[in-house]
DNA sequence: ACCTGCATGTAATTAGTTACATGATTTT
DNA sequence: AAAATCATGTAACTAATTACATGCAGGT
């Protein structure tokens, strides 16, 4: 490690293992847990892309990994940030214009409703209705398990834009999913098909 | 073309472009416009992904494709959906569990608000809330350019939702901004940098 | 007996993005 | 004079997903 540290210039899954590292120490399994909680509604990764950005990160020397033997249990792998992996952040974050992608089968799929039995769009759209009531319960149990919690300022925005995105899509849902089972809908299909 | 024709089993590019050839005929071009219209909310796609996957498509005999020759252009290809390909998007629309996904950068980048400068998260923010803006004001353009239009129950669903959604998300960024930015933060970096 | 949690990784594949390549016409 | 619109495509690259590979401990 210690040689050429590229800095980070993306949000990517590296930048964001590094900055889940400036506030504690963590192991690639720690992380993958902070994905699936916290982070969960606007940023998904797997160990496929955890365990070989730490690996990168440590390359760069951005991060030092210290290896823990334990019993029974592979070695844990405990990685730290370090000052060069600091300046790095802090430079990934003085960065110009973020995304924000939304990337939709869910929507795609109702585009052609017209197309699809309502049986099949009630389906469709009560298993949408699910995963965003697991999402709200999921951010609510987050947000419960951090009252104690030393949470920053970010966390707590990002937790609260979160919740009220997906309240909003989830009223609209149940507002409005009655428009696309009409009697109308219907026909189009057995017209098209038969 | 016409040989085996495997069918969609995703919502992804391939499929999009087959919904929206189900709507009547149309050049990659056009499908382009539509992905930056009425679709740019939720899914996009550039020529890289939508011309391969029109040439897939016709290859496995789910539309065909009419060469038009143009005076000072190049020949225009016009793509049309067959029977197969018809009955491949119904089966697409059959599928089970349609993803939604979102990924912010922006969001992961506001969870270390703390590292950054107030003025850093004000540029950030105001750029944010401009694509935003923007977003609206398209989605608001298309809502009124299809009045007079046969828009299915679906697409004005789908505008319904991204409307909702996308206020949702400005509402909160405008109203809860303030709380990224207060002195504490701003001692945070100092300490840390100095 | 089985599943969940702990804990690591690699390899192959998929999918999409970006940059490149071309070129006339129309609008600002 | 420059920029946007029309109109097509390919090749290289990037990034992430999925499946594979291993294995013990503790709870139900």
């Amino acid at each position: 490690m210690e040689r050429g540290f590229s800095r980070q210039r993306a949000m990517d899954v590296k930048t964001v293992c590094l900055g889940m590292l400036s506030g504690g120490e963590a192991s690639g399994y720690d992380l993958k847990k902070e994905f699936e909680s916290s982070f969960s509604h606007f940023f998904a990764a797997g160990y496929g892309s955890i365990y070989p950005a730490l690996a990168a990160l440590a390359d760069n020397g951005l991060v030092t990994c210290e290896q823990i033997a334990q019993e029974g249990k592979p070695d844990r792998k405990v990685y730290r940030i370090t000052n060069a992996g600091y300046e790095s952040l802090l430079e990934a974050l003085d960065r110009a214009s973020p995304s924000h992608k939304i990337r939709s089968e869910f929507l795609a799929m109702l585009c052609f409703a017209h197309l699809m039995t309502p049986e099949r769009i009630d389906e469709v759209i009560d298993q949408r209705l699910d995963d965003i009531r697991r999402n709200e319960a999921l951010l609510d149990d987050v947000q419960a398990n951090s009252v104690d919690d030393s949470w920053t300022s970010g966390m707590k925005f990002v937790l609260g834009f979160g919740r009220a995105v997906t309240e909003a899509a989830r009223r609209y849902i149940e507002q409005n999913r009655h428009t696309l089972v009409t009697n109308r809908e219907q026909t189009d299909r057995k017209a098209a098909t038969g």
